[in-house]
DNA sequence: AACTAATATCTTGTATACAAAGTAATTGAC
DNA sequence: GTCAATTACTTTGTATACAAGATATTAGTT
C-alpha cells in the first residue's frame, strides 16, 4: 500500500465518482469524508486537490469541492481527442513496431475474439483495453502513451456501457483486424485512419444516445 | 488575487522552476519555502501536490519534493506529441474555421511579420504563441484547445531559446503562410502536415542541439 | 583505520486548534 | 405576512503541535 494516505483517498474517491456514488454537482464534505475514511481533514484536502487537477472535482474557494462530471458536449470533445490521439499512436506505431510487438497485438486481439465468442462484455472490455494500450506503447513515445492511458481511463465509465449494445463486439473485432493489417503492412496513414474511425464509432454512438435522450426529454 | 494561497504559491514555484532558479533534482524544502513565502507548511504542501500532478515535481514519500525537469528523451517525446496535437488542431480547424477566424489568423501572422522585421525575438515569441493558440481555438474542440495550451506552456522554456537561432524567424514565417493557405483552402491534410512539420522543426533543432552537447561532452 | 550499530537530529505526514468567510436562522420592521 | 438585517452556526483556509520515518553522527569493535 501507499504510505501517503492522500493518494489512496484520491483513488478511492475517484472510484466512487466513476461508479456513480457521487453524482455530478455533489458537494464533497471534508469533515464527513474525513471521518468516513478515518483520517483528519489534512490528507483529505490534499486528495481533493489532486482530484481537482485531474479534472474530476471543482474547488470553489471558501465554498467547497464539487463533483464535476463532463457534460455531453465536453464528452464528445474528449472522444474526438481520444480518437485523434489513438490515430497518432497508430501512425507512429506503424513505422516503429517490431514483429514481436505485432505478435503481441495479434494475441491481444485473439483474446478479444475469445471474449466475444463467450459473449463476455466485461472480459471483452478488459482485453480491448489491452489491445489499445499495446498500440499506445508501440508508438515508441512514452509521453504519448501516458497521455493516452490517462484519457482512456477518464473515458472508461462512459465507454463501458456502450459495449453492451448488441452487435458491437463483432463489429469492433473486424475493425481491430483492419488495424492489425494496416500496422503489419506498415501503412501509417491507413493505420491512423482505421484506429480513428474505430474510436469515433463510440463517440458517434454516444452522440446518438445523447440525441435520443434529448428528444425523449423534450 | 486568489483567495487560496496554495495556487499563488504553486504558480510562483512554477515560475521559479521555469526560469531556472530551481534546477533539476533540487530538493524543495517545505519549511524553508514556507517561511520564504511567509505561510505555514500546510498551504505550501498543497502547492507541491499541485506541482506534482502537473509534472514539474516528484514527490517521494517521506523523502521530500524534488524538481523534475524532463530529460532530453522526454523532451523529444513531448515535442513530437506537440507536433501531432497541433496537426490535429489544424485538421479540425481546416473544416470548421470561419472566415472571420481566418482573418484573425492572418492578423496574428502579420504581427509575427512585424516582430520579425523588428528583429524582436521576444515579441515574435508572444505573437507566434497567439498564432498557434488561434488554431487551437479554431479546432472547435475546447478540450483539445486546453490540452494544447497546457503542453505549449510546459514546453515554453525550451522553445524560447531556439527562436534566437539566426534565420529561424523568417523561416517560421514562411511556414506560417503555408499553414494559412492550407486552412484557407480547407485542405485538412495539407494543414495538418504543414503544422506538424512546422512544430517538428523545433524538435529537430532541439535534437541536434542535444547531439551537439553529447559530442562535446564525450 | 574502517565498518557497524546505536543514538540524535531532522523532515515529512497527520491531527488538532484557531480564524475568517459563508450560510442559515431568527428577529424586527413595514 | 413578507422582506431585510443582524446574529448564530457551519465550513473552509491556515497555523501549530505531535508522531513516525529517514538521515546524519558518534561511539564502539575488529
Amino acid at each position: 500500500m501507499e504510505q501517503r494516505s492522500a493518494v489512496n483517498i484520491a483513488n478511492s474517491l475517484e472510484q466512487l465518482i466513476f461508479d456513480g456514488t457521487f453524482a455530478d454537482g455533489d458537494r464533497l464534505d471534508e469533515v464527513r469524508l474525513a471521518e468516513q475514511f478515518g483520517v483528519s481533514r489534512t490528507p483529505l484536502r490534499e486528495a481533493l486537490q489532486r482530484l481537482e487537477s485531474s479534472g474530476l472535482v471543482t474547488l470553489i474557494p471558501r465554498r467547497g469541492a464539487f463533483v464535476r462530471q463532463p457534460g455531453p458536449l465536453e464528452l464528445l470533445e474528449m472522444f474526438e481527442v481520444m480518437a485523434e490521439l489513438e490515430a497518432v499512436c497508430a501512425r507512429l506505431a506503424a513505422r516503429r513496431m517490431s514483429d514481436d510487438a505485432l505478435d503481441m497485438l495479434r494475441l491481444a486481439n485473439a483474446r478479444c475474439q475469445a471474449a466475444s465468442d463467450a459473449q463476455d462484455a466485461d472480459l471483452y472490455y478488459t482485453e480491448n483495453e489491452r489491445f489499445h494500450a499495446t498500440i499506445y506503447r508501440e508508438s515508441g513515445n512514452s509521453f504519448l502513451e501516458q497521455e493516452s492511458l490517462k484519457l482512456q481511463k477518464r473515458l472508461r465509465p462512459f465507454r463501458r456501457q456502450q459495449l453492451r449494445l448488441r452487435g458491437r463486439m463483432p463489429q469492433s473485432l473486424t475493425e481491430h483486424e483492419v488495424i492489425v493489417e494496416a500496422l503489419t503492412a506498415g501503412d501509417s496513414n491507413a493505420a491512423a485512419n482505421a484506429l480513428r474511425d474505430h474510436v469515433n464509432v463510440q463517440g458517434e454512438r454516444f452522440q446518438s444516445l445523447m440525441a435520443g435522450l434529448k428528444t425523449a426529454a423534450s
